[in-house]
DNA sequence: CATCCGTGGGG
DNA sequence: TCCCCAAGGAT
């Protein structure tokens, strides 16, 4: 059945090795959320070999983590991992906390991660229920040609319900769900003839009957403050340093949109202005050596203006670093 | 519960 | 070309 597919099928990714840590574990589940494996797994290499363990990444500034990930897409992960791996190294002893709860406690994991990371990382029995999984299971037990609108309770009923009794039995069967669904029984174009589960799948025995239940809406890109973000933000990352706001200004047209993305892109965190009116990527704004006692001290170069921001009737961010008026 | 949050590749 | 995504989470 699942097992044994799995054995013979499964893909052999660098976070499902033995010798792969708890943390690296949940940097690949961070990462692989909406982003494919294909363009996950170098940069993850990249990421354990630079930040082995929580404390590393905590002692490193989001700006240089937010580099790092490069464009793995929705950079509020990469600070959210940045936000756990502070937490993981100050309260729970630089170790992966193993339990749900205290996983889901943590900035930037929900349902889902927090059970992948119990499951593949410490072999815990817990339903893990993503995409992949709500569709194989819509489809082998429920007969329907895809799964409908998420229920969170629901589909953690239907997976429970299906782990084998053996823990590590079920830690692999859950891993198989979910490779089952990335590999074979995907969206589109799935693979039947190929699948362990084809002659007991409830939907292959009615006639794999298409899809009835409401219609999936699709997520508009082009012209979003989704892109306008991206662009924005991509700057900042190729930049070596802090950039003007004209560096900013040029990518995208419509100038009520680019200021509005901008600050959602400060109130988010991900970038900084700092008091010369530059722009930079967090905790990558100029700084000087201290004249204080302490050798150690360091802190943003601040100039004399009346404000980050200017007043309203001039716009929204300042442009110059001369101050306000 | 619906919507928002990036990105690049495949059909 | 354009459309549709691909291992979710937070609000």
């Amino acid at each position: 059945m699942l097992l044994g597919w799995w054995d013979t099928a499964a893909r052999d990714l660098p976070w499902r090795r033995p010798d792969c840590t708890a943390w690296g574990v949940l940097i690949s589940e961070i990462m692989l959320q909406q982003t494919p494996v294909s363009r996950v797994e170098p940069i993850w290499h990249e990421w354990l070999a630079r930040w082995p363990v929580p404390s590393a990444m905590a002692a490193s500034s989001q700006g240089e983590v937010l580099r790092m990930w490069g464009k793995l897409g929705y950079p509020r992960r990469a600070m959210r991992l940045h936000e756990a791996a502070t937490a993981i190294a100050r309260d729970h002893g630089d170790v992966v906390p193993s339990d749900i709860e205290t996983l889901e406690s943590l900035p930037g994991i929900g349902s889902y991660t927090a059970r992948a990371v119990a499951t593949f990382a410490y072999g815990q029995k817990c339903a893990v229920v993503d995409t992949n999984v709500r569709r194989v299971v819509a489809r082998a037990v429920h007969g329907a040609g895809d799964a409908g609108p998420p229920s969170t309770k629901r589909d953690l009923r239907d997976v429970e319900a299906i782990l084998p009794e053996d823990q590590h039995d079920a830690a692999v069967f859950s891993a198989a769900l979910m490779e089952l669904g990335a590999l074979i029984c995907t969206a589109k174009n799935q693979k039947c003839a190929d699948c362990p589960l084809y002659t007991e799948c409830a939907w292959q025995l009615a006639g794999r009957p298409a899809y009835a239940g409401p219609e999936k809406k699709v997520q508009k890109f082009a012209g979003t403050d989704r892109q306008v973000r991206g662009k924005l933000l991509d700057v900042l990352r190729g930049a070596p340093g802090p950039v003007p706001k004209i560096q900013l200004d040029v990518v995208w047209n419509d100038v009520t949109q680019r200021e509005k993305c901008l600050v959602s892109l400060l109130s988010d965190g991900l970038v900084e202005q700092s008091h010369d009116g530059l722009f930079h990527l967090p905790g990558e704004g100029i700084v000087e050596q201290s004249h204080d006692s302490s050798p150690s001290a360091r802190r943003i170069v601040q100039q004399s203006h009346d404000g980050l921001f200017p007043p309203p009737d001039r716009g929204i961010v300042q442009q110059s670093n001369k101050g306000t008026i």
